[in-house]
DNA sequence: CATTATTCGGATAAAAAATATCCGTAAACA
DNA sequence: TGTTTACGGATATTTTTTATCCGAATAATG
C-alpha cells in the first residue's frame, strides 16, 4: 500500500505550473531542475499528467508544460488518478469461489462484502482528494512562505521559463 | 498503490473464524485449505493478526486460532492495519525543500497542503473501514448464501476444527 | 533549409517491495 | 515421549516501482 513518488512530484509540478505567467511553459528539464528529482523521471510523470489531459505539452524549442485549465479546476484527485492509474487499490481475488466451500460463480455478480466496503474506502479516499484543488495548495504555501521566497521563485521563473510562439 | 493480498485472505479468515463455536479453533492450515491460497503464506497473515491482538493463537496439538473478541468488536480496519502495517501509504520525501528555491528546513515544521490532504484521505480512507465489522462481514455473506451452503460449512467445520483442551 | 530544443512512446535496466517457502524452536497435548 | 501446532527468522521468487535511455516527431530559430 505505498502511493507512487511520482505523485508528490507531479503535485507540486502542478503548483508551480500554477504560478506561471499565461502563455509560459516550462519544460520536463527544468521543472526535475526546480525540484531537484531525477530528469528522465520527472519526464514520466509529465506525460501521464499530459495524456491525462491536466497539462498541455508544446513541442519543439522553447517548449515545454502549462496548465490545461484553471489550477481550481485540477484537483489532487485528478492528478492522483493520472499518475497512479485509476484501477482499484484492493486487489479481490474471489477466494470466496474457492475451496471445499466455495460458492458458485453464478452467485458472485455482487463483490462481496468485504472487497464491497473497500471499494468504499477507496472512493472516501478519493473523495477526499477531490476536494482539494491546485489553486488550494497554492494558496497554503504562499500563505507559509515570505516574501524573500515568492521574489526567488519569480526569479527563477523568469530565468527558466519559456514563451513558445514568440522570441525570448 | 497496491493493498496486500493478505489482506482479503485475512479478512476471510476473520470472518470464518467468527461463525466457529465457542471454545473451538482452526489451525493456519485448515484456513489455507478452506480458501484454498498457499498455506505457508497464509499463516504469515495469521500470525500477523495474532501479534495486533485479533486473534488468539493456541499452541500444540489441536491448537489453532480463533477471534480474541466478539466479532462486532473487531473492524476491516483492524484487519488492514495489522497485515498491511500502521505507516501512511503517501510517503512525503519534502522536494519542497530542495532545488534552487527550496524552503529552509525550519519552515517545514508542518506538512506542506500536498502531503496534508493526502494524510486527511488516508484518514478518511481508514475512518471508512472503521465503521465495517467482521460481523457486517458475515451477516452480509449468509445474507446472500441458501441453506445449503450454511450445511456445507457447518459440516467442513465439524470436521476441521479443534477443541484445545479436551480431546475429539 | 539546416540546427537546435523539446515532447512522446517504447524498450530496457536497476532497485525495492510483495509474495511465497522453509526450517529450527517452543509449546501443548495425547 | 512423540506428535501436532504456532512462532520467528531467514531465504528465495516474483512482481512492481523506480529510473534511464534512445529514436521519432514537432516546432522554433537563424
Ligand atoms: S472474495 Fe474477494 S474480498 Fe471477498
Ligand atoms: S513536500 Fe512532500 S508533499 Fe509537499
Amino acid at each position: 500500500m505505498k502511493v507512487n513518488k511520482g505523485v508528490e512530484w507531479a503535485a507540486h509540478a502542478c503548483a508551480l505550473l500554477a504560478v506561471l505567467p499565461e502563455g509560459w511553459t516550462l519544460s520536463a528539464e527544468a521543472l526535475a531542475a526546480y525540484h531537484d528529482v531525477p530528469p528522465a523521471y520527472m519526464a514520466k510523470q509529465m506525460q501521464a499528467l499530459s495524456s491525462a489531459g491536466l497539462v498541455v505539452s508544446v513541442r519543439g524549442a522553447a517548449g515545454g508544460y502549462r496548465l490545461a485549465r484553471p489550477a481550481r479546476d485540477i484537483s489532487l484527485k485528478d492528478v492522483f488518478l493520472a499518475v497512479e492509474g485509476a484501477a482499484p487499490s484492493f486487489r479481490c481475488t474471489e477466494v470466496r469461489q474457492n475451496g471445499p466451500c466455495g460458492a458458485a460463480k453464478a452467485q458472485c455478480r455482487k463483490p462481496c462484502g468485504i472487497a464491497a466496503s473497500f471499494y468504499a474506502a477507496e472512493t472516501a479516499f478519493r473523495d477526499s482528494l477531490a476536494g482539494v484543488t491546485i489553486m488550494d495548495v497554492v494558496a497554503s504555501a504562499s500563505a507559509a512562505s515570505d516574501l524573500g521566497k515568492a521574489a526567488k521563485i519569480a526569479t527563477w521563473i523568469q530565468s527558466n521559463a519559456s514563451r513558445p510562439g514568440t522570441e525570448r
